[in-house]
DNA sequence: CGTTTGGTTGAAATGTGTCAAACTTTGTGG
DNA sequence: CCACAAAGTTTGACACATTTCAACCAAACG
């Protein structure tokens, strides 16, 4: 007897993989046996870490994870933050060595797939096999964005954008209201995201407080105008490929 | 009656398919007989634009492209460079809105492929299909290490790093003598690819000159001490995925 | 309740941007 | 083949965003 689809539907795959597509009764059901070992991980940890060959991928349960890259002289940049539902590193079903790592930022349940099952899953399901190269894209696109971001925006616009993207993303897998979340994310994480120092992130994230963008109490952030803050970060989400019902602007 | 594979195929698109991957004669002959329809575009000229719907893609069969993103107070970032062989709005295949401009930066032939074709394609040789979402992951970890680049390197050494990313990748698909190679990319493309101005890149790049890390006679670069320019820019090609008798080190 | 982690501050140093002009190369039409 | 325009490169002086360093403060935690 399969489920009803649900718009809250506890599995967290299923509620990511149906913000960027929609799932047949069939293909949620092949996803929902998927032989997965989960695992809880303490935080701060690395889950993979740059030049491992992994057999396996995993998804994101809970919790918070960031994708990450190291230069020859140790300085850290953040690519991708991970949320619920995510699968920051599905690509090393086809690329052997791992060109990045992931580390929680917050403990997390992590649950790891087999390479084989999920091509397994991919040959059973062809539309599901395009749905996971779909959301590679999607991740992709979020890259370029990224880049954008980093290289051609100020430190205050810039800390403005990815403010707006992580809202609108935790808002599609239902971790949002619509105007706040939690977002365990320290300062030391935001400046290796956004590729500035600490001590300007402190300084643009006061600059925002001051300017009413943002409201932060503990790890609880809160956005009393949306729009402004849309405005500032030059945020438009199209390039996160959601599903339009899924965007809300 | 097949061609013998040669090392200098002379068909771009399979010569960088094979810089990735192993083809056989089969799927070399699927992809030669793939409806193409070969167009000349001019210099400086969108190739296609942002928010376009492309209903095929394209090969780029000789010259090169850039494909690139604008802030909203029109600011360009390039995000990556296209040689002979690349398809840069292949993605246009799963996600229906570009979120990318490409360009070209100097006369180009390209072919396009209607998407449909290009699925049936992916369908008769589920084989060819791992091997475009292959280098679609490919071209998302150029996209991870851009960000590092742009995020953590100062000017001069983010400069040394696309310079080498370049000539690897030209060689690849032998566009590229061991130590020089044809790069007609100016210098106010530079600065947009690395996030900085024009003046910045032109400072850079002559003192890159002066440090004999490069020479420059109209657009041929040469590179006279690689091991220098690659301790330089930090630069490591794993994460250009190269099949490992494609990568020179 | 001390210890750790994360956040905040100030002053000085610096990489990169800005602006505006001049120079050089390349391509083209007369 | 010259002349000229257009495109690309180079220069200098100055402004400014961001870094650096080093210290201090506040909240979280066992």
């Amino acid at each position: 007897m399969v489920p009803a689809p649900s718009p809250s539907d506890p599995h967290p795959l299923i509620r990511k993989l149906e913000s960027i597509a929609v799932l047949t009764d069939d293909e949620r059901q092949a996803l929902l046996d998927l032989p997965m070992q989960v695992t809880a991980i303490k935080e701060d940890q690395d889950i993979v870490r740059e030049g491992d060959r992994p057999s396996r991928s995993f998804a994101i349960l809970s919790g918070f994870t960031c994708t990450y890259k190291i230069t020859g002289d140790g300085k850290r940049q953040i690519v991708a933050f991970g949320i619920p539902g995510d699968m920051p590193d599905i690509q090393s079903l086809h690329l052997k060595v791992l060109d990045i790592g992931v580390a929680t930022l917050t403990p997390c349940n992590v649950g790891f797939i087999q390479h084989e099952d999920l091509w397994d899953l991919c040959m059973r399901h062809p539309r599901l096999g395009a749905i996971f190269w779909r959301e590679t894209l999607v991740e992709s696109a979020s890259f370029r964005e990224w880049i954008l971001n980093v290289g051609r925006r100020e430190a205050y616009p810039r800390m403005a954008h990815v403010l707006c993207e992580l809202l609108v993303r935790l808002r599609a897998v239902g971790l949002a209201e619509d105007h706040s979340c939690d977002l365990p994310i320290t300062q030391v994480e935001f400046a290796d995201a956004l590729g500035i120092t600490t001590v300007h992130a402190n300084r643009v994230l006061q600059q925002m407080r001051a300017d009413r963008l943002i409201k932060t109490k503990g790890s609880r952030l809160n956005i009393p105008d949306w729009e402004q803050l849309k405005a500032a970060g030059d945020f438009d989400p199209t390039y996160l490929h959601l599903r339009p019902d899924e965007v809300v602007t």
